[in-house]
DNA sequence: CGCGAGTATGACAGCGTTGCCAGCGCTAGC
DNA sequence: GCTAGCGCTGGCAACGCTGTCATACTCGCG
């Protein structure tokens, strides 16, 4: 057993601290876990000597004894790195101020076998709860599971499923509703939108808030569909801008899209803000990197990660204690892709 | 003890499962770790009791018995969205298909402490083995202390480290090199550059190769300094643009930054490719979707992923077994962004 | 001065699995 | 016919912690 606190073995164990400070292991387990009922002299030698050892608990051997791993799982589709990655950050970061640990478990969206999927994966694993991101967090049957099987889960989505113990739902309906008006406002009356994947529930959200705002129902041909990706947004675009009377705002469900719309106006020289506005969903990087810059709606995700991680950790330790759940406002970013119509 | 497979309790152990299925539960468990010299019917009669009830084994348990925990680690900046998920996904995927679990370390750059975080983290979860993502990569100080504490680790990075056991390393040097030349070939002579952080060898190497190409050795003022951060790109691309004679080609480290070319190019009327030539690197989403999309190079980096978790997971089970460093080559995707220069 | 209540510590038994070794029955070899 | 060796199985002791209960000691109060 290496001695120093730099380098110090692996193998260095609770007895190994026990001998060494000359007091039985159940004190040094006190100690560690900051438990009552310790003297200060008996504390303060424990800790000199773990410290002197470079000792650091078996995380595996608390889990098994304790009952609890320290292990929360984030289950996620990715069909959107920015998104993803935002989130995992807040996840992370609020983990680790609590001792816990981040264990991965990406599934497919579309996967019919995805729910007996992450059951099997967390009875394997022995996590102590999980968080589930959009989109699958859309789905009821995973959070009917995991409650059948006692372990605690967050949902974060756009709509507020029952089955969830807890969620974070953010309000893109309302946010889509607030962006639709501003188009009103600004004069625009020919707007055209390019739909999410229908199966996703946030899709339906945005469209639905967005058209609940226009003060006519929006013909049929303005409303293409697309599935989020770049290729399915320069269809909907061409479609859009060969119309005999072309939109004079289009509102794509999220920024990918709404950057390929930007594409297709720039060689077809349409001018944007000008003679076309164009408004995307997401904030993310590329939102600012496109010429002109989207306007867009952001979504506070590390934020709401962080929110999503304290509740799951209040509910590890209090399983009886319910978590409501939280709605989340979000916020129309004003770029240069939306100005008021062109008088023609 | 709910029966049946669905929604079977989490806490059917294996003494359960040796019990019903009238053997003792050594036998279970070599079932379970398909060990040699179990008799057929046996066997068979333990699967179907194991599916009977809808038992999984308790990886914790396992991990304290065998020593073996089961569970990588990635540890990883995230200054890079599109890397890091491309990444992830590779290295889940092995993972899983070899029965391990994936946990996320994300460090800081930066922090002096890097080393010394990393090592106390593996002190606690006690993972198996870690995978570390440029530019975390490129830390010596990492691997060095893990070789210490007898923990597998492999890096993916741009330069090999002989710290490391086992390293994949890409060849940007190589590869950018490639596109240096390419410019040349069309014809390009003022020819500028838009650098990395000075402190990533990433950036050093992205660098060095593109300069080792060029005919004769660039005028400082065509040397930009960068952040790869989209800002920096913007400030790089104004400076080289105001120039009196402006170059006919510039090459960004990253992607990003390339864009931030395009936009500025775009802003003060220079056409792109006919002016202004623009190449960046990484192929990240934003490349195909800015115009013209961009002319950049790929890593594999999925593949990439899949590898270096293969190569670490065989470290894992053969601790001697020696992994050599292996080389990536890359790709020069060409786009639009690039074009012979206009005579003048 | 005795006793109850509270504080500090330790002994012991798990937690659910695997490692190690012993032992059973059977076959092959002399 | 006896034994070595092999295939299969089980018993027991870890693995490194925590939960529970017991014990020793201290203090304050009637």
């Amino acid at each position: 057993m290496v001695q120093g606190e730099f380098g110090a073995a692996l193998s260095v164990t609770i007895d190994d601290v026990a001998q060494a400070a000359g007091v039985s292991i159940r004190t040094v387990s006190r100690v560690l876990n900051k438990a009552p009922n310790v003297g200060d002299q008996t504390r303060k030698t424990v800790l000199e000597t773990i410290d002197k050892l470079g000792y650091s608990p078996s995380i595996r051997a608390r889990a098994l004894a304790s009952g609890r791993s320290f292990l929360i799982a984030v289950v996620q589709d990715d069909p959107n790195a920015h998104v993803i990655s935002a989130l995992q950050r807040g996840i992370v970061e609020t983990c680790s101020r609590h001792g816990y640990e981040l264990v991965v478990h990406p599934v497919r969206f579309g996967d019919p076998e995805i729910a007996a999927d992450v059951e099997s994966f967390v009875r394997r694993s022995r996590v102590d709860g999980l968080i589930v991101l959009p989109p699958t967090s859309e789905i009821a049957a995973i959070p009917a599971r995991l409650t059948q099987l006692g372990v605690p889960s967050v949902g974060i989505a756009s709509v507020s499923l029952p089955e969830y113990p807890s969620m974070l739902v953010s309000d893109e309906r309302g946010a889509t509703f607030e962006l639709g008006r501003r188009l009103v406002e600004l004069g625009h009356r020919r707007i055209a939108l390019i739909e999410g994947p229908p199966h996703f529930r946030s899709a339906q959200e945005r469209r639905a808030g967005f058209l609940a705002a226009l003060p006519e129902p929006m013909p049929e041909h303005y409303r293409q569909k697309g599935d989020y990706g770049f290729e399915s947004g320069l269809a909907a675009a061409e479609a859009l801008l060969s119309l005999d009377q072309p939109p004079t705002a289009i509102f794509a469900c999220n920024d990918i899209m709404a950057a390929a719309v930007l594409k297709v106006a720039r060689e077809r020289d349409v001018r944007v803000p000008g003679q076309l506005s164009v408004a995307g969903f997401d904030d993310s990087d590329i939102a600012s990197m496109v010429t002109p810059a989207l306007t867009t709606i952001r979504r506070p995700l590390t934020d709401m990660a962080r929110l999503a991680t304290e509740t799951l950790l209040a509910m590890i330790d209090d399983p009886n204690g319910a978590q409501p759940h939280k709605s989340i406002t979000l916020s129309l970013i004003q770029r240069q892709s939306v100005a008021p119509p062109e008088k023609t």
